[in-house]
DNA sequence: GTCGCTGCAAAGTCTTTGCAGAGAG
DNA sequence: CTCTCTGCAAAGACTTTGCAGCGAC
């Protein structure tokens, strides 16, 4: 058995997503810069749920020669999200959080005390949710659910 | 039978609705202004989820000499959501949708083409998610699940 | 009368857009 | 070479804030 299989199928996994990327953008006549590797990437490598000045933040800071403009992560944050390549949850007013979308299908749960969110899949509700869309004559897309309250650290 | 029964429980509701939050700002020490009463109705009023645009908008119409501004709409749903009267819904970058929190706990299906929100409960999912938070040790607030798609109009 | 509330306008956030030069194909 | 992308700065959309006068209690 190979001790290393997590990162080998880490490594796979980006490859692939990196030639559907680049896919995309042929099909479309789009160009395939490296501010646009580099946002992938970043969001990749991120286990959190970025905002875009996060995501700018982690950018400058590992790649500050490439001096990344703000617009561009706002443009291909839009990109990767009308591609289905990345997803976002909303939170108030104040912004949206990215995260890839080729992950599987999962909800969230967010602390209200530290901000942390966690990510859980339940059959049931899923089922639940396409069981009640049927009834109701609704073609469902996508759903999101978010469960707030206060995590177990913060509870001590 | 009194067929007026629903506009009497609606009454008896409102009245009492009214009730509570006089008695809140009372608590408060915060004052009971034409403006928040105004703002209070047309939230019942209204079966929509409304935007402070919308509510606004509504609210000039109705009652043109009061002059309400915008920012007095903001003032005074923040606060209603702070005592937990009313409760907002988050729709990407653009705002946020109040609606009456003293409604009974429900859910949203909203419609991608139209912008129809649907509401709807599900007891099984309910429990479901008590379900979750008590095997992750999370202790949950609230929770709020969208589905989103295409309503059966919109289907035609 | 006091002290919170309101409308107004100005200031803040966050996000998008116009533009001229840079760069991918 | 062409035509898209990018960074910059300005503009936009939505929300909050400061202030002076108004109004609830």
């Amino acid at each position: 058995m190979d001790t290393s299989t997590d990162f080998r199928e880490r490594t796979v996994e980006y490859t692939k997503l990196l030639t559907d990327f680049k896919n995309l953008l042929k099909n479309n006549n789009l160009k395939f810069t490296i501010q646009r590797e580099v946002i992938l990437e970043t969001l990749y490598n991120s286990d959190e749920h970025l905002s875009p000045e996060a995501l700018y933040n982690l950018i400058q800071k590992k790649y500050p020669q490439l001096n990344t403009g703000i617009a561009t992560i706002y443009r291909t944050l839009t990109l990767l999200e009308e591609s289905e390549i990345v997803t976002s949850l909303s939170f108030g007013a104040q912004g949206k959080k990215y995260e890839l979308g080729a992950k599987e299908h999962h909800d969230h749960m967010i602390c209200t005390n530290c901000g942390l969110i966690t990510e859980f899949v339940d059959e049931e509700i899923e089922k639940r949710q396409h069981f009640i869309c049927e009834k109701l004559g609704f073609k469902m897309t996508e759903h999101s659910m978010q469960i707030y309250g206060i995590c177990k650290n913060c509870q001590q």
